[in-house]
DNA sequence: AATAAAAAAGATAAAAATTGTCTTTTTAGA
DNA sequence: TCTAAAAAGACAATTTTTATCTTTTTTATT
């Protein structure tokens, strides 16, 4: 339960490398994939979902690539994971109030609510920056 | 991501339901079943898998049925949620070291260990008496 | 002892999600 | 114009989820 995907796997380490590598640099999708060892079409649609909300930077044609949207320490691990697994819903109910009709949904719904904001918590608090340092 | 899936929905409900019920009250799946809305065929696999590790006690043949194996207060939510669906594991890396040789998986590995206490631990202050109480 | 009621166990299957691949299109530099 | 690279979209294999159905075992009752 609660596991992490293949996909989010794959999306932390591809973006995690990026970050090691210097600020101005222009990596191929190629070469990130080939050294953090994903599937290089898979790791793409991945870079695009990044792309279309600015986590990334994506330069298209030759001497194109990937960098950074913003500086490491401003990319949270947060929202890495919820760009490519959307977003942290450990229930139904906590986003869908009519999902829960009956009593004891209703009592449930707190807890999944605390959970949710405590995993959110940890993985806000952690950033591209800390997780590509030395 | 993170999403509890049918099949711990169904247990909770299930297993709430009894906790309402008076304590020496022998319950058939049928009539639990049809209280949660919960098809039956479905809600038996999952108290087969209760009974084996005596979060319920079962008993066979003519006025059997099912009856909590412990008394409310004393069965966490997170007993119940694992029972079904595993034990809480964010990412492979936190429970099998050998999956993570990269450098980058090794600085992520201590944030799933954080998520996974978090978890746990809000999971393991809830009992199924708070959950069935008035 | 026979019967009936109920859970246990096992086999099977449909649906959905995950994990990819492949092809075509768009963009940009040389 | 030609080539390099990402974007986009269609497709497909695999796995997981979500069941259902049948048979077996157990137990109480008649």
């Amino acid at each position: 339960m609660m596991e992490l995907t293949r996909k989010g796997e794959y999306a932390i380490r591809g973006i995690v490398y990026l970050a090691t590598q210097p600020e101005d640099k222009v990596c191929l999708l190629s070469d990130i994939a080939s050294a953090v060892e994903v599937p290089a079409t898979f790791l793409a649609k991945i870079f695009q979902q990044f792309s279309k909300i600015g986590l990334v930077k994506s330069y298209r044609g030759t001497g194109g690539g990937f960098v950074l949207g913003r500086s490491a320490d401003k990319i949270t691990l947060l929202e890495v994971v919820e760009a490519v697994e959307g977003a942290i819903i450990p229930n139904r109910c906590v986003v869908n109030p009519g999902e829960c009709s009956r009593d004891i949904s209703c009592k449930v719904h707190p807890v999944w609510k605390r959970v949710q904001e405590q995993v959110r918590d940890v993985l806000e608090r952690v950033t591209l920056e800390d997780l590509a340092g030395v």
